[in-house]
RNA sequence: GGCGGCGUACCCAAGUGGCUAAGGGAGAGGUCUGCAAAACCUUUAUGCGCCGGUUCGAAUCCGGCCGCCGCCUCCA
């Protein structure tokens, strides 16, 4: 198994620190706001490596923090004259309803930053012993030069940093990329007590303790959006190693950005959708399969053109699914040579194969799909060439329990087909209950008896004004939103 | 300015040294059907930003150029 390492660059084999085990530290969100669609890929995507490391046999410990305390929260806080604390009580919960809805594991352990100020302040007291801080009118700088390492992982060094750093210059800090461990708590915001006074933790430093606390000194991925590169995990870095003088993170993992109209969505240019806003328009299977439709390191320029598209994908998938489940629930137990047998065959018994080959090379899930879409084509090609009997039955059945087994994985795919429609139509609000639906189809039906096809058409093309395409197959008839 | 990434068909997107360049969407033709729909088949890149080079052989490696983007400030 591959996995591309953001300290060296290059795809690297995959070796745990302890065998058969992975542990896992993955930056959450700040909780002042509800989440992107960018959040919503890094959730998704680490949730997929997770699964697919679970699936591999491994035992896995997995940890995603929330900050909850930060100038952000202050400043929403203040907006709303709601306490800072409740502000990131209720974005925490409008988190967990998105990801609950986007199918996203909790993590084993997800650690609030203000739960652990303690061991927060025992790494800082370590480093100012160790040399590696200084206080500064109550603050606590971490000092960047006291660091042999500095730079390792984002690829800059001090010097080159300095020439075009378009950070305004503190002239209070030793060096100007010194950041701050401790912050010296202004007047009505929250603090805690401290050996350097009444104040709070600075951002990088709470990954570090508790990354430290859950996984120990040492552990295999860290992961994150790649736009905490630099200064975020460069600072973890340097903090946890001065501290423990040991190898942080074997492997660091980050996934590429969400843009709209190329440019990188983010909060502060104001480009972006909430999860929200899309899965108010499409399932949220939908987003959830568009964003593992892309290698996770790539850009994915976000449009709702291409959800759209994904949609008619699943549909597809769905339909096929519903096509088998017929098959399976027919008892057409005739045996008959068919010339596609051989080939389904192969396709069926390759396919696990194929999938784990995709996803150890660096979770690979853009192939992945298109392994399952392979699939799909196949089991469609066998349907059409008529099968019948326990043979065709048993080769149906072990195709979509590999099916099965691998969306587990990816967590997608794992509806009934009429589940998928009743979605569909409570996204598009189709103005038609499934009663109307079926009543309908009776109605044509006995006028298709009759030959009557004016009137079968009639209504027909009046669900299909309602946003219902019928199907007639043999033996009945049935329905499919039109997507 | 420093560091990094990307450029594959009408759109999205895999593939990073060697069989016919995955897969999805869209378009065209066909099979099936009362007609449809779905499905399947055929079709849409002799070519993977441009120009050179290495190699028996490159989308894939190397060099140059053009274009786009990210990080260097909070950011998934």
């Amino acid at each position: 198994m591959k996995v591309y390492n953001s300290m060296s660059g290059e795809k690297e084999d995959f070796v745990p620190l302890t065998m058969g085990h992975v542990s896992i530290y993955v930056c959450g969100v700040t909780v002042y706001d509800l989440c992107h669609v960018g959040h919503a890929r890094s959730s998704v995507v680490f949730d997929v490596i997770r699964s697919y490391l679970t699936y591999k046999g491994y035992g896995v410990k997995f940890v995603k923090n929330f900050t909850d305390v930060d100038d952000k929260i202050i400043n929403r806080s203040k907006e709303e004259g709601v306490a800072w604390d409740l502000v990131a009580k209720k974005y925490i919960d409008e988190y967990y309803v998105d990801m609950d809805r986007l199918g996203v594991a909790r993590a084993d352990v997800e650690p609030l930053a203000t739960e652990h100020v303690e061991d927060m302040i025992e790494l800082i007291s370590g480093l100012m012993s160790g040399g590696y801080a200084y206080v500064m009118d109550g603050d606590v700088y971490f000092s960047v030069d006291s660091f042999d390492g500095y730079g390792k992982l984002s690829g800059r060094s001090l010097i080159s940093q300095e020439a075009g750093s378009r950070v305004t210059v503190d002239e209070r800090k030793n060096n100007p990329l010194d950041f701050a461990l401790w912050k010296r708590s202004k007047e009505g915001e929250p603090f805690w007590e401290s050996p350097w006074g009444p104040g709070r933790p600075g951002w990088h430093i709470e990954c570090s303790a508790m990354s430290r606390k859950y996984l120990g000194d040492t552990f295999d991925i860290h992961g994150g959006g790649a736009d905490l590169i630099f200064p975020h995990h460069e600072n973890e870095l340097a903090q946890s190693e001065a501290f423990t003088k040991k190898p942080f993170v074997k492997y660091w993992v980050h996934n590429g950005f969400i843009t709209l109209d190329k440019e990188k969505m983010s909060k502060s240019l104001g480009n972006f959708f909430t999860i929200r806003d899309i899965l108010g328009n499409f399932d949220p299977e939908v987003l959830r399969l568009f964003l593992i439709s892309t290698h996770y390191r790539n850009p994915i320029d976000f449009s709702y053109q291409q959800l759209a598209d994904t949609e008619v994908s699943i549909d597809r998938h769905y339909s096929t699914v519903l096509r088998v489940d017929t098959f399976l629930k027919s008892h057409g137990s005739k045996p008959k040579k068919d010339s596609e047998y051989e080939a389904f065959s192969v396709s069926v018994s390759s396919f696990r194969e194929k999938f784990i080959e995709s996803m150890d090379d660096d979770f690979n899930t853009a192939q992945a799909v298109g392994h399952i879409f392979d699939l799909v084509r196949s089991v469609n090609r066998y349907l059409d060439a008529k099968p019948s009997g326990d043979v065709a039955h048993a080769l149906l059945t072990e195709a979509m329990k590999l099916l099965d087994e691998v969306c587990q994985v990816l967590n997608v795919f794992r509806k009934n087909p009429k589940d998928w429609y009743r979605s569909l139509m409570k996204t598009r609000k189709l103005p038609i209950t499934e009663r109307e639906i079926d009543s309908s189809i009776e109605r044509r039906n006995a006028a298709r008896k009759a030959k009557d096809w004016i009137k079968a058409d009639e209504i027909r093309n009046s669900l299909l004004s309602c946003g219902i395409i019928l199907e007639d197959r043999p033996g009945c008839t049935g329905w499919r939103v039109k997507v």
